[in-house]
DNA sequence: CCGGATCCGTTTAGATACTG
DNA sequence: CAGTATCTAAACGGATCCGG
């Protein structure tokens, strides 16, 4: 198979973006403590839509990195969890959020400079 | 400073979406291989279209991840290159393309089988 | 009741053409 | 060459409604 991450039609790069996706790392991250329901998901990544969710669930269940399990009962109870593949994720995602903690003070504060810098002279 | 990634203002959550954008990987990629001008960007991320570029860079400026160069000639050249921080980035993106790459093919069956079963047994 | 599909208004990306 | 302006298309979010 051929790899150019470069070129748009590169599927590693395709997985890169679905993979990279807002939610689909928050998603993942809270699926790597364990199994969790439909209900507890929404409450965990605070600001998902459900029909984010469950978009996002959907394509993560057909890239086979969650699996969905519903069980026929009332009220109804959906729990998903990672597959093997999906818990392989978890490390590189953890060293993404670790990396984003470590610099976000960083960041933050080149934001400020450059915010600064365009208001006292934008046009000089 | 808090951290709570689950929180939709939390600022490195808010970091992490940066980073893992579509075309902020891409962009840091052929960043980590050295310094480019915007043209060279415009060809070796291919696809991006020039506002996207401009709109990536200025973000990454404005996070204190790539330097700006201009040179005031005729015609203008300008140099994108890594910080110090942006260069951090490189390993942990380097993991993130690894795993893609490592898992693309499976990924791609998983599509195949799911689609194939929506098709032959979609409301059984 | 829980899980999720659908509809619609708003935001954001993308393509293209144009300017300093 | 390096970008901005403009327009179109898609993605997102929220509310609402439906099936099990």
């Amino acid at each position: 198979m051929e790899f150019d991450p470069y070129h748009p039609d590169c599927p590693s790069r395709k997985l890169v973006d679905r993979i990279g996706d807002r939610w689909t790392v928050l998603i993942i991250g809270v699926l790597s403590e364990g199994p969790a329901r439909y209900r507890d998901l929404a409450g965990r990544v605070a600001g998902i839509s459900p029909k984010m969710l469950s978009q996002s669930l959907k394509a993560l269940e057909r890239d086979g990195l969650v699996v969905r399990h519903a069980y026929a009962e009332v009220p109804p109870r959906v729990v998903y969890e990672l597959t093997e593949a999906g818990r392989t994720l978890r490390p590189v995602l953890l060293e993404l959020e670790r990396w984003a903690r470590t610099h976000t003070a960083g960041v933050l504060a080149s934001r400020e400079r450059y915010d600064e810098a365009q208001i006292t002279a934008p046009g000089v």
